[in-house]
Parts: structure tokens; C-alpha cells; sequence
DNA sequence: TATGAATGAGTTTTCATTCAT
DNA sequence: AATGAATGAAAACTCATTCAT
């Protein structure tokens, strides 16, 4: 009765999904996950509600989907992004500029994780992919603050660690009112100040 | 005409609004505010549903007190904390001291605002008290930095504050295993630093 | 601990019971039955929700007493003020002008009965009582229309109810703002024209 | 793509629509709008609570749904039935018999009307209908007895509103009990009476 | 694949009634 | 006799999910 060739169907299908995890990202982010509902989902996407549900399963797993794929998007480009450089000054530098791009351009998504990383319950089905992105980024930390001869690479790492997600979390509230750039730079002078203790006077 | 005295009926009151609040909060904390219902609460506080009605008008009103509640009775402890102090560098250690006390005394509290600062409709009936504890931060900061010396006062303030947001995000997320007070120490040794452009090199 | 003569008790008793009759029947009036609440019904009194089941069993029992009191009132003084008249046409000018006055002094108790007069339910514990009343309005009409020679009495008397109960109905939604009285005069014209079948020709 | 189509699902909602308020005005109609349930209704209706809230915003919008739906229907025909007129003593007796024909097929919408009438917040929502409708009858009543010749039109039309109203009002109460047919022809007879003071004495 | 009507469990809220004092 | 805190059953309403088409 509805005939229609098997690419146009595949075509269709990633559309559709691409809008409702549009939709639903934005919508998580600034109004929370449990305060949206499937309706203002599909009505945002501009398709039906039960078209969801041939996409996801539940509302839980499309938030975890939508997780997972920004998660799994953002872990490629970071990891190259900071590879590449022997200098560990250049190295910290990236780390922060990186840092702060993948922030900005993933506005919503951040929005979202940073308000269900306090919901036990929510959170249940999403830890383990924040726990693999934390542990990356410390790894990180230590390794490029070592190279610097930092007094203690943990401390500077934890602080550096605070110092990104403080400027986030402005930003997130403010946007585009919020100077991220510029603290940005602020940051990587403060931990690249020549008698900084996260680095060796030298 | 032998009821309890007005007296009487105060206290219980007091006492009941006070188990209310105190359930609500955690749970509100710990799964969001729309993920926590009534009956939750209720159960938690080892009353009936009906009663939390008789102290406050609706699941917003009760939200509402309890951030109002807690954050009058923080502004006074604050206020006088850093009122007193002549020496500037006296002064910082103690906005960041007295700031991470405040944090660690509400954790509850601002597990709470992290989150709803960032839904919009729920945030609608709080924004006016978020405002008002947020412009005394800024005055706060700009009044020492400006006394220090610092190169750009405004700079140094969000730079600060973006710190210290930091590290109370980490710490909501970590409770005790986050060395709060250490990184406190680090926050003011980076901007009491000799070298530092937050303040003037004496 | 709070001694009081038997005499005050029975002072106070029956002014509460007063009050809380009062208030509730300007309320049940007004906003119907069910819509009304023991709170507001307290509130208006003036004393407290719990005084109110120390002299009524139930809402329902206040319902049945204000009814109850208020037409065991009217029926003495109703039936009283037809019963001395030997010429027909005073006494139907009586029928007549004493039913708009007992509406009129009874706005409230009609307001309340015309709302409940129609809900099966809340009627159940009540139907005796307006049983009673609308019968004797019926052999009252009746009596008189047969004096005065009608056509068909039983007609006359419907007829008769009809327009009170409409001059009623019209009262009850414009209070001053409708002129009953002058109604009155032109029902008792209506049935007592000299060419009218509600009499005999005479 | 191949879902049901639109004309299918208007079809499947009108009807689902309708039962609803046929369920509603019944049971608003004899119990009161207050003492209905959403159970009630749905279960009356043969569905789910929810779907109701489908349909309907409120209990309070279905309510009004039911009441604006019936006046509109009735006002058409009630217009048509009197307008095409031009001896006014044809045109009264139609003004009597359409009335009394309205309300025979209206009883439910009737009796409804006949309680909320008194209950002012309810009210508050609807009143703008009830009005219109008063307005009408007013105005087509002035119309017929100044043609008539009748001494006093307003009074008139008054007496006869206050006549319609009373044998509406037992109608109800009584419903095929109550000689409503005989009645209106007993009104017409009444008003028509060549010695009425609500014609000219021809 | 796509629709939206339909469900029902769960949520917030109301309120008559009870009860300790 | 009087108070109002407390309860619990029931009400209005919401919404994720299912399902016939």
C-alpha cells in the first residue's frame, strides 16, 4: 500500500532520528529532561510521537543515545586535537583552547550533562560514559604537568580541571555574554607564569 | 475554649515545616525537582501528603522557601564574615574560605540551585533571590581586587569566581572525596602570588 | 482547668451553632453545596473547622438542619397567614403576597434549594422536607381556586405555582433589581380578571 | 506513511468527542457540575479518563464546551421558528410554543443551566452565552406585546418570562409527569384573553 | 515508516473528618 | 466548648507508552 524503495527508507529514517535528537537535545538542555515531555519532542521535530518510539525506545534511552553519540563525536576530535605537540607549553595551551572549543560547540549538550550529573536515578544509565571522559581528561592533565615540572601535577591538574568547568558553567549560563575566550587565555597564563608552582623555574 | 496555646501550635508548626523542608531538600538535591513527588517527600519526612499543603501552598511554593530560607540565612553569616577585614590579601582568603564554609555547609542547597539554574520555567519564580546573592559576589570581588591592585579587577573576579564555581561543582559531585579545602589554599596562593597580575608587584 | 457554668455553655452553644449555620447558608447559597468548604464555611463563622463537628454530625447533617430550620420557620408563619381569610379573593391576594414575601425573606434558603433541587444525590437526605412543603402549596391552590369557581382548579393551581416559582426563579438571579412586588400585583390581576377562567363569571 | 487519514481521525474524533458530552451533560445535568467526577464521566462514556483531557482542557472547558455547543445549535432554530411572522398573536403563541419546544429537547442542557446559574465563580466562564440568550428573549417579547397593544410591553414581556421559567422549572423537576403541552397552551390562552390588559381590547 | 487516538499509572492538589490538647 | 494540626481518600490532571491503521 505505501511502497517505497529500501535507500529512501534508510534516508528517511536517519532524517527523522536526526530531528528528534535535535529537538530533544535542545530541550533536555534548557528545560531538563523529566520537564520535557515526548509531545514537545515530537511537536519540536515535526513528526508524530509514536515516530519516536521507532527510533528509541524509551525516553530514558533517547537520552542516552543522545549522550552517547555527542560523547562518542567529541572523544575523536579531542583526542587528535591533542596529540600532536612535544612542546608540553603548546600542549596545555591546546588542552585549554580545545577544551573550551569542544564546551562551545556542544552548548546543549554540556547544558544537559551538567544538570543530570546531580540525578542518581538518571544518571544510572549514562555514568559509565561520563566516568571514561573524566578519566581521559585527567590523564591528560597529569601527563602535560609533569612534562611542565609542576610541585605536585595532581593539584595542578585538579585545579586546572575546576578552573574549566567554573568558566563552563558560566559560560553555559550566559552564552554569548560570557567573555570564554578571553578567561581562556587567562587561564594559560596563569599556569604557564613564569613563577607559577606548575611548572619548574626555570 | 482549652486548645492548645498559640504558643503551642507555633512550635509544632515550626517543627513540621521544618521536617518538610529538610526532606524536600535532599531529595530535590539528589534526583531534581520534577523527579521528586510529593508523596516522596511526604514519606521521607514521615508525615502525610496532605500536611506538606498546610505549610505551603504548592510543590513551586515549597521550592521556593527553601531556597529563600536557606539563602537569607546564608547572606547574613557572609556579609559579616568579610565585612571586618583592612588587609586586602586578609580579605580574599577569606572570600574564598568563607565561600567554600558556605558551600560545604549547603551542600544540599547548591546541589539544588546547580541544577535548576539551568531550567528556565522553574527557575522563573526564584531568579530575583539568584540575582541578588550573585551581584554581591561580583561587588565583593571587584572591592578587594581593586585594593590589591590587580591589572584588570573585573578580570580577576570572574576568574576567581569561575574558580571557585569550580571547585564546587567538583566537590558536589565528590563530597568528601574532593579536597575542597586544599584547593582552597591553591585558589589564594595563585592570586595572592607576588608575580600574579591580580594584584600590584610590591 | 476550664470551668464555665451550664448556663454559658448553652449561651455559647447556640451562638456558634448560629454563626456556623448563618455563614454556611449565605454560602451553599452562593457558591453551591459542594463548592463550599467546612474551611470557608469556618472562616466566615469565624471560629474554627473542628467547632463545626461539635454541633453537625457531617456536612451533609448542616445541610439538612439549615433546610430543616428554615422551613419548619416559614411553615408556621405561612400557614398562619392564609388561614383567616373567608373571602377567596383575599386569600389568593394573600397566597400570593406571602409567598413573595417569605422569598423575600428567605433569599438565601430558596437560592439553595432551587441549586439542590435538581442534584439526585445531595436531594436524598432532604426530599421529605420540600415534599411536604410543595404539597400543602397544592391543596392550598386548590382550596381556593374551587371557591372562587374555576374552570379546571387543578389548572389554575399549576398555573398559579408556575408563575410564582418563575417571579421566584427571576428574583433569585436579580435580587433588588427586579420587581417583585409589582409582579405580585399583576399575577393576582391575571387571576382575578372578571373574564378570566380562574373564576367563575360572575 | 500510511496512517490513518485525516478525514478518518476527524471522524474518530468527533465521535469520541461527542460521547463525552453526552456522558457530561447528563451527569452535570443531575448531580451537579462540582459532584461530577472525570471517573464519572469517562466510565459513563465508555473510555479512559485521560482521553478526556484529549479533548478537553479542563473540566471547566468541557463544561463550557457543552454549554456553548447547545446554546449556538438551539439559537438557529429558535431564531428561524419565531421570525417569519407577522400576526403577533401567531408570532406569541410560536414565541410560547418554541420556548417550551426548546426546552423539551434540552432538558439535560436545562437542568444544567438551571444550577450553575446560581454559583458564581462557575458561572464566571459562561456567562457571557447565558446572557446573549436572555437578551434575545427580551427583546422578541417587547417586539410581540407592543404589537399586541398591550398596555405595558415590559410588564408583559416580564410576566410572561416569569410564566415560561416556572413551568420550565417544574418541568424539569418533573419531567414527563408535568403537562408542559397544557400549560402553553394555558399561557397563550391567558395572554391572548380578549379583556387582558396584555392586548389592545379589539 | 508514520500517525495520533487511547490507555493507565502516577502526579499534584483538595477537603471532609478526626483527634490530641 | 474550642482549636487547628494531621490524615487519607478521592479529585483533577499529566504523560510515557501502546496500537490499530
Amino acid at each position: 500500500m505505501c511502497p517505497r524503495s529500501k535507500v529512501q527508507f534508510a534516508e528517511i529514517r536517519s532524517q527523522s532520528e536526526e530531528k528528534i535528537i535535535n529537538a530533544a537535545l535542545e530541550l533536555f538542555a534548557n528545560q531538563g529532561f523529566k520537564t520535557t515531555s515526548i509531545s514537545q519532542i515530537a511537536k519540536a521535530a515535526g513528526i508524530s510521537k509514536g515516530l519516536i518510539y521507532n527510533y528509541f525506545e524509551s525516553k530514558q534511552d533517547l537520552l542516552r543515545r543522545i549522550i552517547s553519540d555527542a560523547v562518542e563525536a567529541g572523544k575523536a576530535l579531542f583526542q587528535h586535537a591533542v596529540d600532536d605537540f612535544e612542546d608540553p607549553e603548546e600542549e596545555l595551551k591546546h588542552l585549554v583552547l580545545d577544551g573550551l572549543l569542544y564546551i562551545k560547540e556542544h552548548y546543549d549538550l554540556m547544558k544537559l550533562l551538567a544538570q543530570i550529573s546531580f540525578q542518581k536515578e538518571v544518571l544510572a544509565s549514562i555514568s559509565d560514559l561520563a566516568e571514561e571522559s573524566q578519566q581521559f581528561s585527567i590523564e591528560k592533565g597529569m601527563e602535560v604537568f609533569t612534562k611542565l615540572g609542576a610541585e605536585n601535577p595532581m593539584n595542578s591538574t585538579m585545579l586546572l580541571a575546576a578552573m574549566m568547568d567554573g568558566v563552563m558553567l558560566h559560560f553555559l549560563h550566559m552564552k554569548e555574554a560570557y567573555p570564554i575566550d578571553q578567561m581562556g587565555q587567562q587561564i594559560i597564563k596563569m599556569f604557564l607564569n613564569k613563577n607559577s608552582i606548575h611548572r619548574s623555574n626555570s
